[in-house]
DNA sequence: TAGGCCATCTGGTCCT
DNA sequence: AGGACCAGATGGCCTA
């Protein structure tokens, strides 16, 4: 914790350990009686720069001694400027010790809420940094890499979703480093085990997007599953690809982590388990865990699941109705993963989401 | 040492 | 009157 303030003590302490105001606390006043303080007509509170010239222009009668020439002063001031007719409504309060000290107090109250605030923001911020990919807690990131990075990712998900292609690592890679700095852009290629070389503009590795196509993929003959063929091949499919960890930092859970989390395959009106979206349902706390999968690795995303509630995955000739395949989370990243290959090899563009076409509005259940 | 990042204070504005 | 939000200013810390 920088700054001159000890967060989390009491108002009254913070009273005097908060650095002296310009405005309120008025050090070079005397306030011994009520008659030493200046009205607010006196004072201008909202402007700093006016408040400096009139105890200039004082400053300057006082050295001289000459109470002629204040008036000169004033008189000029007077006829330069327009005549303002006198303000109504009530006259101001005038600043007394009470009220200094209301004042006072009210600053320090805000100056509470505001750090509270940004705390608050910074809170969520470090919840961000974790659903982002390259999450360090030895390197973090700054905040606006961090929003930079979440926005890439953002983006590069989406795309992934609306055409049913699988990046190559540095495809993804560079997608996620747009605009951001070189020591964040090295980030993510050592997260994605990448050569950070092969992130700059100019970089040979890959001339086309996606030109790397995932190898890991699980067999999906038909769109229409049984469960627990689905989930033997799930487990043993991811199982093969989990990334090594090493330098990499990834949102944990990863996919080995979660796959045991059971959770409840929902239930229609019938009782029987409902149709699920492939991007429903399954996860491990409520929210989506999909797996972008890479050339070295995979990515993951969350909370997206929660806004695909509807139960099919139209393409451009049919619309596949999903199975309920399993109760756990790997199921639906799975699907997901198998519908891009087996989609992806007809050079079909897969629409998932539902009637109201983006697949990021959210819709109730 | 310059520059980036950050926490904090502050006053202004808007809203309740 | 008071709270939320915002942007500017300031000073501390860290790193290239």
């Amino acid at each position: 914790m920088t700054g001159p303030v000890c967060v989390g003590q009491e108002e009254s302490a913070l009273i005097t350990k908060e650095m002296p105001t310009r405005s309120i606390l008025h050090d070079d006043i005397d306030c011994e009686e009520e008659s030493d303080f200046l009205s607010d007509d006196d004072i201008d509170f909202s402007d700093q720069s006016e408040a400096t010239t009139v105890e200039t222009v004082e400053h300057e009668s006082k050295t001289s001694g000459n109470k002629k020439s204040k008036q000169t002063k004033a008189n000029i001031v007077e006829k330069d400027e327009p005549k303002v007719p006198k303000k109504r409504g009530p006259k101001k309060k005038k600043m007394t010790k009470a009220r200094l000290m209301r004042l006072r107090m009210r600053r320090v109250k805000a100056n509470t809420r505001e750090r509270n605030r940004m705390h608050g923001l910074n809170d969520a911020l470090d919840i961000l940094r974790k659903h982002v990919p390259c999450y360090s807690k030895t390197q973090k990131l700054s905040k606006i890499e961090t929003l930079r990075l979440a926005c890439n990712y953002i983006g590069a998900l989406a795309n992934i979703l609306k055409t049913g292609i699988r990046p190559d690592g540095v495809s993804f890679a560079k997608a996620l480093s747009k605009g951001l700095s070189q020591n964040t852009m090295n980030l993510v290629a050592g997260c994605l085990q990448l050569n950070p070389r092969t992130l700059l503009p100019d970089s040979p590795a890959y001339t086309k997007p996606y030109q790397f196509l995932y190898e890991n993929s699980v067999d999906f003959s038909s769109p229409l599953i049984s469960q627990s063929e689905f989930v033997n091949q799930c487990m043993t499919s991811y199982d093969s690809f989990s990334p090594s960890r090493g330098n990499a930092c990834y949102s944990v859970p990863s996919m080995n982590q979660i796959q045991h989390t059971n959770i409840q395959t929902p239930l229609n009106d019938l009782g029987s388990p409902r149709i699920m979206s492939p991007l429903q349902g399954f996860t491990a706390d409520n929210s989506l865990q999909i797996e972008a999968m890479t050339s070295s690795n995979f990515l993951r995303c969350d909370n997206v699941i929660d806004s695909y509630p509807n139960n099919y995955v139209s393409m451009p000739n049919q619309v596949m109705n999903i199975a309920p395949i399993g109760q756990e989370c790997i199921t639906t990243c799975a699907v997901m993963e198998n519908m891009q290959d087996s989609f992806l090899d007809n050079d079909t563009i897969v629409m998932i989401g539902n009637q109201h076409g983006n697949i990021f509005d959210h819709v109730s259940p």
